[in-house]
DNA sequence: TAGATTGTTAATCGATTAACAATC
DNA sequence: TAGATTGTTAATCGATTAACAATC
């Protein structure tokens, strides 16, 4: 969109950028140079320079950047400034404390539906929500259109109601389980957060470091 | 400890590497090459053997490798073959989720404590466990030496609370706040789980690819 | 204007891929 | 033995860092 294909790495680092200046505008700030805010979050000014000159040119030669400035071209550059529709499947453990602990709008996402298959989860407020069955997904899709999906599902259900959202319309996940989405379908953008295997690196790390 | 220094690309792969293996164990595969496996996991597979080679040599030229025997290796690398004591603080929807949707021992940890500051938390049960409260956590570490703990404490108590498990001997961190815990303490490793950033991530990729 | 700091090009570094000799 | 596939070296690709001219 923007320009060219932005990688992978500097899009990661973009949504700690708006963290931090957000948190300097909140401290006052009002300019900051590449070379202060390196050495605040530990990156080089280089490297600050050339992730934000991917989308264009964000400073001022001899001033630095503006922070609010540059935090509102970030936020938009990240869709922050709109608000997608999101729904949640499995409202479970993990799911709920998702859905409670997560803000959305503030993120770029709506989310307006929760969906389980466990009929005593099923009627169950979950904050504005109430959690629907699962069976209703088509009948709520057809006329609330959401694009994006949280999965909190078992892994072994994950594959069938994967295909069935792309079905319905949803091209964008958020992924908890371990179905590799991105294998199966191509046309579908997919986050995937695999918490099992995070914690399986900080085992790596704690038998190595010592 | 095994070689020279393992890049971290190599061993965020490790625990894929490692579920694959298994998924493969449980479907009756006794050996693989790395040509299967790379189809399998959407790699190369000369990237597949350079990062096996970063360990030893665990194949076999003209046969591939054994799957279960690779499959332990792995394992081992990753400290799975132990436990490292560890403790969950913040036992809020978050905390609790966690505590009871990850299995810690397969990924070479034991949660032996979960602690609060909220009264109305503090003596509730999660799983085998009783949450106790955070002033006890002195007395609980002199007696358990835990060396590993989650974070899900709100972002403002996250740096105190850091300092402290620090000082009472924890140097290895599970970490869902936005604290910057490498940053200020250079002497332990730290797994960050940034949500929030995840989902920004997923808000970036909605607004870029259609 | 002089000083500061960007935007951008060039150099370096690291990770991935390709190729192939070793060997089971 | 011949075929297959590893282990490993060399080539490529991409990301990070350094350098500096442009410019506010």
């Amino acid at each position: 969109m923007s320009k060219n294909a932005i990688s992978n790495s500097v899009i990661r680092r973009l949504p700690r950028y708006h963290r931090f200046l957000g948190e300097l505008e909140s401290s006052g700030y009002v300019r900051i140079s590449s070379r202060e805010l390196a050495e605040k979050m530990g990156l080089t000014a280089s490297q600050i320079r050339q992730d934000f000159n991917c989308f264009g040119e964000f400073g001022q030669q001899g001033y630095g950047y503006n922070v609010s400035d540059l935090r509102a071209q970030i936020g938009k550059i990240l869709g922050l400034d709109k608000q997608t529709p999101m729904i949640l499947l499995g409202a479970g453990n993990l799911g709920k404390a998702i859905a409670r602990h997560i803000d959305f709008r503030s993120k770029g996402f709506d989310l307006i539906g929760a969906f389980d298959v466990d009929p005593a989860i099923i009627g169950r407020k979950l904050g504005e929500l109430t959690v629907l069955d699962l069976a209703d997904l088509e009948k709520f899709c057809a006329e609330h259109k959401p694009s994006a999906a949280i999965l909190c599902i078992p892994q072994q259900a994950a594959e069938k109601e994967a295909a069935r959202l792309v079905g319905l319309g949803v091209h964008a996940f958020w992924n908890f389980t371990h179905y590799d989405l991105k294998l199966t379908h191509a046309d579908v953008v997919v986050e995937n957060v695999h918490l099992g295997d995070s914690l399986t690196t900080l085992s790596y790390s704690v038998n190595t470091i010592e």
